[in-house]
DNA sequence: CATGAATGAGGCTTCATTCAT
DNA sequence: CATGAATGAAGCCTCATTCAT
């Protein structure tokens, strides 16, 4: 049954890929970038994980500057939409969080901005660190939100929305560590863990 | 007609610093590794921070791996030492963990071991990381202890101790956004802010 | 005002040359190990000599040890092929080893691996030096060759082959030493010399 | 039968040492730099082998390059003396000739000026030089005097002296590679076959 | 005698970036 | 689009050497 695939004329689309390569770039560096660190990867470590040169990479994106900056955006612009996303659903606040929460442990994805981009701002030009630096705060923004209507709904207590974002972000990061824990405990454990002390933490204080 | 300056080698008088050499180097090493990461910081960064030449450095440390660690260990040993006896007061635990708190806001340390070590194994022996890991466990146990105990004592609800420790370790860090704020809040408020959400979330839970 | 002058990176337009650079590098490398040894020769030596960069060195060839032992192996397998062509004619093999003899002290190399290899092999690893120590025994093989043959057609006695080739090698060295002489001989003349000693060495002892 | 012995006053000699330092420096420096060439040798390397600090030699010797002067001098001037006292025998030069083979086959140094001064002579000042060129002149005069003797009682043919030295060296070189074989030979063979061809070499020429 | 401390020079290697094809 | 070749800058590390003690 071999028939011969009538070939296209002209230049193959390299392999099978339908991505553009500037696409494929992007994939390799941020799935490197967040692994190992703007530093620790170098334009050719991107390169040759696409199997691609480096100056096919460069072709694509100026500097490695700007194709870190790329991948940051584009990552953290997934992100929101895919908190937004689950922030939309009609159920209730606690349940939702629970939700992100489980979505993000499953990920491997780590966006701990903080300690990501220490150092780095040296290597990107002001625009670029903005441009970051909204990317992330829209991300925030968008928590955020949720936390600011949950306190008019009166569902949680009064606080600093900015404050709860940041501290709800923590927690997740503090997932991580639930492999070491003598018992290691579940993904689902870990996220129910997670929101029941967020979730107490948040409501109206008592007599404490 | 070049004429060699007969340059000055050798070991010069010592100047009137009362630190050793060796200590003034970490000193030096911790601040900049603390502020920019392992990668982002030269060895003749560290030189020039102390006014030494690299080579003196190198006399004084075998490998940049090296000092590294040195002064990983010895940051991480310090802070558990401070943490440990501010733990050690016999005032509620709330009390000690707000002092511990705002202690922590107060210092520029920021002691995200986590994404600060990232890519950083790359370059560490075995041995090297080991030793970090073990300083930093040491740290973590010190308050891991304290949750054990109050949870003995009833003080707060029966939860995975690690994760506690982790978790508060995390709000800590989220302190730090405090400043984005619109309103920025002061290190009082945001310690305060910080330890009720944790005491609170650390409480029996009731019908939540 | 200090005017960064716009340095010109990137591929020059290439020069006239018909050799390929990485033939150009491991040429210039071949003379300058040969004659100053493994240790007494940097990397930028050999980029110096080929009117290149230090990086383009390294963009050949990816560490100095690589560059060592495709030098060596290549300028082993050169010889090599040289004495054997020279030991596939039809003559006597006495008059064979004249001619690779007079070859030799031509040459200006000198391929005392012995001598030669000293304190080289803690920079090589052990796969490099056994790539060397191969390209040297096949080297070796094919006069060893050369006696075994001539061994069993009794023109030379019987002899341990191998010594007989080590011996032979040696003497060639021995010939570098012509010119300290009082009264310097000719290649020719030293040539004869050594083909005589060796020869009548390798004759069937008598009442010696 | 505990004695206490009586203690000499004063600062104790360094342990039980009755060398000075000075030599007992030269002996692990010839030991380094016979074992791995002078480029190989750092002067700290010398100084732990004594238990010493590069101070310390320093104190003694004032540059790498004088020590190693000195210690190849002395080497060569110890090595003379041997072959000397072995050339003074009344018996046939043949045998004292296989006597000093199976010395040098037994021991383990291998003095193979050509290759050991390797682009060391770029570290070295010209009377350093010299100083090294003569010993190693002497040394071999030692030689070549034995065979302008033996020439002269015919007891060898006609040959220039200083080519039957150095072919002799050459082939007390050779000596190194008996192990190689299929199967290795003992020193006492090996040397046999060396004076064998050597020898046999050396008779006066016939029809061949 | 001996040494601890310091240093300039230089060597190996990596890397972001550029340019001609 | 893609790439091979080249480069300056910078980073890690070693080492001969010096000097105050």
């Amino acid at each position: 049954m071999k028939v011969k695939k009538t070939r296209p004329l002209g230049r193959p689309r390299r392999s099978d890929r339908t991505q553009p390569t500037s696409e494929l770039i992007i994939q390799a560096a941020t799935r490197l970038f967040i692994e190992y660190g703007y530093q620790n990867v170098s334009v050719d470590d991107v390169a040759k994980q696409c199997d691609l040169t480096k100056a096919t990479v460069y072709y694509h994106y100026d500097s490695k500057a700007r194709l870190f900056t790329k991948t940051m955006v584009q990552m953290m612009v997934r992100i929101r939409e895919r908190i937004n996303t689950m922030l939309q659903e009609s159920i209730p606040l606690k349940t939702r969080l629970f939700n992100i929460t489980k979505a993000h442990l499953e990920a491997t994805v780590n966006f701990d901005m903080d300690g990501f981009m220490k150092g780095v701002d040296n290597a990107l030009t002001p625009e670029q660190l903005e441009e970051i630096t909204n990317a992330e705060t829209a991300m925030y923004q968008t928590i955020r939100h949720a936390f600011v209507y949950a306190m008019e709904q009166k569902e949680i207590r009064h606080i600093n929305p900015t404050f709860a974002t940041h501290a709800y972000l923590s927690l997740l990061k503090a997932g991580n560590y639930r492999n070491e824990s003598d018992h290691p405990d579940t993904i689902d454990e870990t996220a129910k863990q997670i929101i029941q002390l967020l979730w107490q933490g948040l409501q109206p204080e008592e007599e404490i």
